[in-house]
RNA sequence: GGCUAGGUGGCAGAGUGGUCAUGCAGCGGCCUGCAAAGCCGUCUACGCCGGUUCGAUUCCGACCCUAGCCUCCA
């Protein structure tokens, strides 16, 4: 039985697909005129993670994962940039895909695109305009009428009436109410728009997310994600639309993931205080370190993010790696650890007790090999490697897992020393141990120690085993 | 000001009414030619003050502090 945390009710609950065995999720995907930042892709991480496990739960998952191709902040840095609206958006979309695509994001099922859906938009807020739910303005902007909705609030767990004290900015005089929020704009001269029974314009962005799942997915589906920073108003702008406009129940089960910090301080763009994935992720051995880090901590969660945390997941993730190092590869495996690995995910995808498993389990393995059975050593490895493989963890050859360097560069954040660089070859290093076993055979341990340190300062540990031969690993 | 989450050992981070998280770092030991890796052990953790209880880090109340939302934002 799975058990999540619903934002709606504040608490967890069992999680019962409305059709028996298939799941349909809506997660609010990017805005795209720029890069995806650590923030975006610890949504991405988190729920590319719920549709693996959904999906190795035995579900049919349709995971749908909208784009935001239309907007102020896209149409101003198109402006600014002196280049269509359209090349704008296609570039930040590749580019995401990009991105996604290293971290090892799966792609979601359905991808909509704001622009492609608005007559599926106009439907939905005809809609509401004979339901009684919106009324144009006196400047010509289509408007949802809050105080309309008796469920506005429930979600963010405001009342009108407090938000109406907590305004801090300036009303707008077409508004009815200052909660009012626009369905369709007029376009202003040279902003792209689409014809619409009010005029040319574009659609306001939170009717964008209700028109495209309920296309995608219905009037009633199971689960809805994004980041909490979306709770209020988006979110609760989508529940107050698509009730509204379809007198069905919209969502059942709304899940938030927590932000990313800097310095205990959110990271946006408002901020200036995010840093790109294309800038963080050629400081890391691999993906998967960030991959680690996010999922090291509870999803719903803050996490602060610091290059020495960084560290501590590449050590973390190393050890599990290192469990997995030079043992033969069998398809068979225990289960022994998979009951509690499962019972952990089921609540609430914990992620850092589901870890905390993987990491008994690399012991189990040590353990193993260390008294000399193999056999056991590998069975146990090929469970390691499964239930790494559900958190889209260890998809890397153990043995070129430490081939990989950290790349010698300076901190994102600009702290601490430079990470040392690996500036040697593979087949250099292997050529050095073959010196060094010479030196150790003939027992001149003072040669096979230099050779050792001169390695070292490459950023090249030695490891030797037992019968002469050598590991190594950059560090 | 209103609302919502939190405050756990050197760091990160789960969890629980009464034996253990886990990882990183430190210390001691085993192993090793010496190391590294690994294994074993170790380091008297639960913001503050009350209350309930045989017993609270875990439940209740007050207080202090932090973050987030209330404005575009994953």
């Amino acid at each position: 039985m799975i058990r999540i945390h619903n934002s709606l009710s504040g608490e967890k609950q069992e999680l019962r697909p409305i059709v028996p065995g298939t799941l349909r999720m809506y997660v609010c995907g990017l805005t795209v005129y720029d890069y995806v930042h650590i923030g975006h892709a610890r949504m991405l991480l988190v729920f590319d993670m719920v549709s693996r496990y959904l999906r190795h739960r035995g579900y049919r998952l349709i995971y749908v994962r909208n784009i935001t191709d239309i907007d102020d902040k896209i149409i101003r840095r198109a402006a600014e940039n002196g280049e269509p609206v359209g090349t704008l958006t296609q570039r930040f979309i590749e580019a995401m895909n990009e991105d996604c695509e290293r971290l090892g994001i799966a792609r979601p099922d359905h991808e909509p695109r704001a622009t492609e859906y608005v007559p599926q938009i106009i439907a939905m807020i005809r809609q509401l305009l004979e339901r009684g739910y919106a009324y144009v303005a006196s400047n010509g902007d289509v408007m949802y009428a809050v105080a309309r909705f008796a469920g506005y609030g429930r979600l963010s767990g405001k009342r009108l009436a407090d938000l109406r004290a907590g305004a801090r900015v300036e009303v707008d005089e077409s508004k009815r109410d200052p909660l009012d929020f626009v369905l369709w704009k007029q376009a202003k001269p040279g902003e792209p728009a689409w014809d619409s029974p009010w005029g040319r314009g574009r659609p306001g962005w939170h009717i964008e997310c209700s028109a495209m799942s309920t296309a995608l997915l219905g009037t009633h589906f199971d689960l809805h994600g994004g980041g909490l920073d979306l709770k209020f108003p988006h979110h609760e702008n989508e529940i107050a639309q698509s009730c509204a406009a379809t007198g069905d129940s919209f969502v059942n089960l709304w899940m938030h993931n927590g932000f990313v910090n800097v310095a205990e301080e959110k990271m946006s763009k408002s901020l200036g205080n995010f840093f790109t994935l294309r800038e963080v992720l050629p400081t890391l051995r691999h993906p998967e370190v960030l991959r680690y880090f996010v999922l090291s901590s509870h999803y719903r969660g803050p996490i602060n993010f610091s290059p020495d945390q960084l560290e501590q997941a590449d050590a973390a993730l190393g050890r599990l790696y290192t469990a997995l190092r030079e043992l033969p590869v069998v398809t068979p495996w225990t289960g022994e650890h998979t009951a509690s690995f499962l019972a952990s995910m089921d609540d609430d995808f914990n992620t850092p007790e589901a870890l905390a498993v993987l990491q008994g389990l690399a012991r189990e393995i040590n353990t193993a090999r260390d008294g000399g059975d193999t056999t056991r050593a590998a069975l146990l490895a090929a469970e390691l490697t499964a239930l790494g493989s559900v958190l889209g963890l260890l998809s890397v050859p153990p043995a070129q897992w430490f081939r990989l360097a950290r790349p010698a560069t300076r901190a994102p954040t600009g702290e601490g020393a430079p990470i040392a660089a690996g500036g040697i070859s593979d087949a250099e290093v292997e050529q050095r141990i073959a010196a060094r076993a010479a030196a150790r055979q003939a027992k001149r341990w003072a040669e096979s120690d230099r050779i050792r340190d001169e390695l070292a300062a490459l950023g090249v540990i030695l490891e030797d085993q037992p019968g002469g031969r050598s590991t190594w690993r950059r560090a």
